[in-house]
RNA sequence: GGGCGCGUAGCUCAAUGGUAGAGCAGUGGCCUUUUAAGCCAUUGGUUGAGGGUUCGACUCCCCCCGCGCUCACCA
């Protein structure tokens, strides 16, 4: 890549053009803009005239946009503008605005230029809604050409042509990915919708929306390294949260009886097709409910997203047909295990048992697992990825969920559930321990860990069992990956095509 | 981190050891209802970086960088 101070012979030829447009008293990146109508809002006006017939009353519009496509035909030219609803196409003829005018369009507007013009809306011989120009007036002025994308409608499908495709700029330049794809424009409307949506169900179940800190002291409430950062004057070190758990429910301590936050978790791990080291987290807490009634808020919740943003609850995922609308099938962790893994759990009390067991089955073991963690790799391998259709696992083993309760007759198993949607964890829920002494006993087990390294071992959230001291009610709480529901929603094979600015490894250029 | 693949003009792609090409974009010209407009002409390349083999390298080898897929790692 070129230094900025390296301009290609395209983008010279654009500067000398600002330049000849200075020297005629043009500025080229004018203040103001001025509009009266959208794109949309032009075809409707002029279709609705035409319906009533009032050719007398010409619908008269100034619009703006983007430069997309242009065809000169010796005294008349044709345009197309792109706003942010749409694009309509532009008609000059040196008869309406002068053949000085004509010429100045021809020979320095270009694709990607930023344009405003003023005329009638009419149509052309073919029929296309179009804006007879009698004015126009350059908005900002285009350096670098757009890589370029032409759409050909052939038997109402569209072809694009030579679009803008490699990965790596797309994502490095998503500016000229969005401005040229508007598909890409259309992922990211729907994951506003999303959490519009989102938004809108927890507020009307009586949810607080809040926000907690960022920047942790302790970090805890998942199975994840964090990001170390560092507070200059307090000299402190800090850490990027690696989830919102441990705040939202001290939040119930001080009788806030439903709360929820939508942000951004920060985890220190693999970078790969379901993982980003930012990522967008829903998380909520529910006094007095347990993971059961989580289940079910859970589908009522996606079901009620799913109407709202994708218009049903069926969707399309990687040519999987998907139904949110259902109640999902719930499978105990033994069970699936089982069935899909053939391995009956109780049968392996102990790591070594049951690493035994998984070898056999021709599955790579970590040898210093413990047997919580051997069943989390056994789920992953065999059993998450047969479930296409949603579907909750449920029952956990204690020692990979410190913070769940345990079920009534059984301490080593936890009420917690996974929901499962094409084979992608999608959000994980427990009934949340309470007990302010469980759960010092629980993570001074942790300390101990699996494994010699301290690595593993989280630091001890003293204040967070101060707060369960004065009390937590019991509840449910649950954890939701947006990016990963954007990308059901949007069809889209990687969470880098969900994520505006996903990351990607420093490169000099 | 391992394996496999990829990197050629602004964009999409050709060229398999023998003069680096096409379409679009750009530039010059013709054209008053086009829409991938058309027609004529034309500019544009350190083939990701570096090294090697060879009379000769986009092509073969080594190393580095980046991207993709995948496996591993990820209380």
């Amino acid at each position: 890549m070129a230094k900025i101070s390296n301009f290609s012979d395209i983008e010279k030829v654009r500067l000398e053009k600002i330049e000849a447009l200075r020297g005629r008293g043009i500025n080229p990146f004018p203040a103001k803009a001025q509009r009266t109508h959208t794109s949309a809002e032009a075809l409707a006006a002029f279709e609705a005239q035409e319906s009533k017939g009032d050719k007398a009353k010409a619908v008269v519009a100034t619009l703006v946009g983007r430069l997309r496509s242009m065809r000169v035909m010796g005294k008349i030219i044709f345009a197309h503008i792109e706003d942010g609803w749409g694009s309509i196409q532009l008609f000059l003829r040196a008869d309406d605005v002068g053949q000085v005018q004509l010429e100045l369009f021809r020979d320095y507007y270009d694709l990607g230029d930023f344009v405003q013009a003023t005329g009638e809306m009419f149509r052309t011989r073919t029929g296309e809604p179009s804006l007879k120009v009698a004015d126009f007036t350059m908005l900002a002025k285009a350096v670098t050409p757009l890589p370029a994308a032409k759409d050909e409608e052939v038997e109402g499908e569209i072809v694009r042509h030579a679009a803008l495709t490699d990965p790596e700029t797309r994502y490095r330049q998503r500016y000229a990915d969005l401005a040229v794809n508007p598909e890409v424009r259309e992922v990211f409307r729907i994951r506003a919708a999303i959490n519009r949506a989102l938004r809108s169900f927890l507020d009307n179940q009586g949810f607080l929306e809040v926000e907690t800190p960022v920047l942790h002291q302790i970090y805890g409430g998942a199975a994840a390294r964090p990001f170390i950062t560092h507070h200059n004057q307090l000299k402190q070190d800090l850490f990027l949260r690696i989830s919102f758990e441990l705040y939202l429910k001290r939040l119930l301590v001080g009788n806030l009886e439903r709360v929820y936050e939508i942000g951004r978790d920060f985890r220190n791990e693999g970078v790969d097709r379901t993982h980003n080291p930012e990522f967008t987290m829903l998380e909520f807490y529910m006094a007095y409910a347990n993971y059961e009634q989580v289940m079910q808020l859970t589908e009522e919740m996606l079901a009620f997203t799913a109407k709202e943003v994708l218009g049903g609850t069926k969707f399309t995922y990687q040519r999987n047909e998907i139904e949110l609308g259902v109640s999902w099938p719930r499978i105990e962790l033994k069970d699936g295990v089982a069935e899909f893994a053939d391995i009956n759990l109780d049968d392996h009390p102990d790591a070594a048992s049951l690493a035994k067991a998984m070898r056999a089955k021709g599955l790579d073991v970590n040898p210093t697992a413990s047997r919580g963690k051997l069943i989390d790799d056994l789920l992953g391998a065999l059993v998450e990825p047969r479930f296409i259709q949603p579907t909750f696992i449920y029952n956990y083993p204690r020692e990979i969920s410190p913070l769940a309760k345990s079920l009534p007759h059984d301490p080593v198993i936890v009420e917690r559930f996974e929901g499962h949607i094409a084979g992608m964890e999608i959000c994980n829920a427990f009934s949340e321990l309470n007990d302010p002494l469980d759960q010092e006993a629980r993570f001074q087990e942790l300390g101990r860990g699996s494994a010699s390294d301290d690595e593993n071992a989280h630091p001890m959230d003293e204040d967070y069992l101060r707060a369960m001291r004065y009390g937590m009610p019991p509840n449910g709480g649950f954890g939701m990956g947006i990016d990963r529901l954007t990308m059901l929603f949007t069809d889209r094979a990687t969470i880098r095509e969900v994520i505006l600015f996903p990351h990607l490894r420093q490169r000099e250029d």
